[in-house]
RNA sequence: GCCCCGGUGGUGUAGUGGCCUAUCAUAUGGGACUGUCACUCCCAUGACCUGGGUUCAAAUCCCAGCCGGGGCGCCA
């Protein structure tokens, strides 16, 4: 095919250069004898100004008969002598017609009328055509790249732990099974064992970006039950150590989609505010104790409910930590503080009211580790694999895990988190 | 899983017993137009989630199912 320009480079390359635009025919208007071709691709969209007495009366019904989000490539010339708004236009010589799409379009592209998520995401290829949808999976591109860089930085390494399982992992929530040949298996929950797994191996740092599947029958605007899991792992390290880290992490991604997704947050009309470091830590029991005198009861040992995640998000709007968890409430993993073990040295950050990453040190010792399993109603003996790395030199380490399409949704404002999943899985929906 | 609400042309909606042969916008098909940029104008096409019930009469009321939305629980 060779090559091929964006449009978005017709508004710096200079006056009557000859260029190569491919892309979808997003609107056409006809008015008579000179017709007004608006084609988008990835970066923008660019004006193609027809003329009847220049290409041809054949060709000029040819072209201005498309249908709508057809794909074509013009050859032609930029004429910045325009009348358009846009700046600059393509005169074209000639126009290659790829693929004719069908009509009428199972969604508008740019339609002035509103279409249901439901909708969109049956139809999601045309949806993920809208410029704005576009923007936000760039902004979420360069989340993940931005943690990368940082993670690297620091010196992790990036690891691949299995997703499929033969044992529950951290209990506390529903696994999807399926058949293995002839055995039972699962979905993973997180890679939480197996990073663990990674610090008695010596890896001391590691880091993976993978999914995670939770059979969970939630039906919110916050849960999937196939998630991206940002995952850590440290070792010689502690809550405070990894929170440091955490923070830093995500300092460094909204700096990074500030400086990086101009355009795309110029699309979206959004603002990133940077805040400051370090992130206030908010202990466990202020903060139960500032939901109780706001009229909500809330015993200790209880998670915070949705109403009082929302009386604290009304006075901590940015991000902040909560600390200091009774243990009941966290995983058997969480390591207990040595001065009083009925808490736990264990981590949520947290945005208003949104929870965007939990964390932990890590219960290092092998018989205590062991006896809290038992606690929570687990079985040590199917979780061998994992306890066996603690028994030959197991070193203290802590870690935490960020919702990918959570911080993204923070990012970018929006609603539901379906917004920032290509092709999310919920309670009801496993296509497209 | 629980509570509440909803399902009308391709898309988004109005209509809560008869005025519905169902509103409006957008889209689609046809036509007019040489500088549009939310182009404009004319004509046309196109819909009451499924099944059962109540009633002289159902898009509208009742029951069941399917699908969806909001909230909760749970979490990332």
């Amino acid at each position: 095919m060779g090559r091929k320009n964006y449009t978005s480079e017709i508004y710096n390359l200079p006056d009557a250069s000859d260029v190569i635009l491919c892309g979808w025919v997003q609107e056409i208007r006809k008015l008579g004898n000179i017709a007004f071709l608006i084609l988008r691709d990835r970066e923008g969209v660019a004006q193609i100004t027809v003329m009847k007495n220049s290409i041809g009366n054949e060709k000029f019904r040819e072209i201005t008969g498309l249908n709508r989000e057809s794909v074509i490539c013009v050859k032609g010339k930029i004429n910045k002598n325009t009348q358009s708004k846009l700046g600059a236009e393509v005169i074209p010589d000639n126009v290659e017609i790829l693929s004719v799409a069908e009509t009428p379009l199972p969604m508008g592209v740019i339609d002035r009328v509103s279409v249901d998520l439901e909708t969109r995401l049956d139809v999601r290829f045309m949806d993920l055509r809208r410029p704005e949808i576009l923007s936000v999976f760039k902004i979420e591109s360069n989340i993940g790249k931005s943690i990368r860089r940082k993670l690297e930085d620091e010196g992790f390494i990036e690891i691949h732990t299995p997703k499929i399982i033969a044992t529950a992992t951290e209990g506390g929530t529903e696994l999807f099974r399926l058949k293995y040949f002839e055995k039972d298996a699962y979905l993973v929950q997180s890679p939480q064992l197996y990073k663990q797994i990674m610090m008695s191996a010596g890896f001391e740092r590691v880091y993976e970006i993978a999914p995670a599947f939770r059979a969970e029958e939630h039906n919110t605007s916050r849960h999937l039950n196939e998630f991206v899991s940002v995952d850590i792992e440290m070792s010689f390290a502690d809550e405070e150590d990894v929170m440091n880290l955490l923070e830093n992490v995500v300092f460094y991604s909204l700096k990074y989609v500030k400086e990086n997704n101009i355009n795309d947050l110029k699309t979206l009309n959004l603002d990133i505010e940077i805040p400051e470091l370090p992130f206030p830590r908010l202990k466990y029991d202020d903060l139960l104790n500032y939901v109780n005198s706001q009229g909500i009861n809330m015993k200790f040992g209880e998670d915070f409910s949705s109403e009082a995640l929302n009386v604290i998000g009304k006075k901590y709007t940015g991000f902040y930590f909560i600390t200091r968890w009774p243990m009941e409430t966290r995983a058997f993993y969480v390591m207990p503080y040595d001065d009083d073990p009925k808490y736990g040295k264990a981590f949520d950050l947290m945005f208003g009211e949104r929870e965007i990453t939990s964390g932990a040190q890590r219960n290092h010792i092998y018989s205590s580790l062991k006896e809290n399993m038992v606690k929570k109603g687990l079985n040590p003996e199917n979780f061998r694999f994992y306890l066996d790395a603690f028994r030959y030199g197991m070193p203290p380490h802590a870690g935490w895990a960020i919702g990918l399409e959570r911080l993204t949704m923070i990012l970018t404002d929006s609603k539901n988190i379906r917004e920032v999943t290509l092709f999310p899985r919920d309670r009801k929906r496993i296509e497209p």
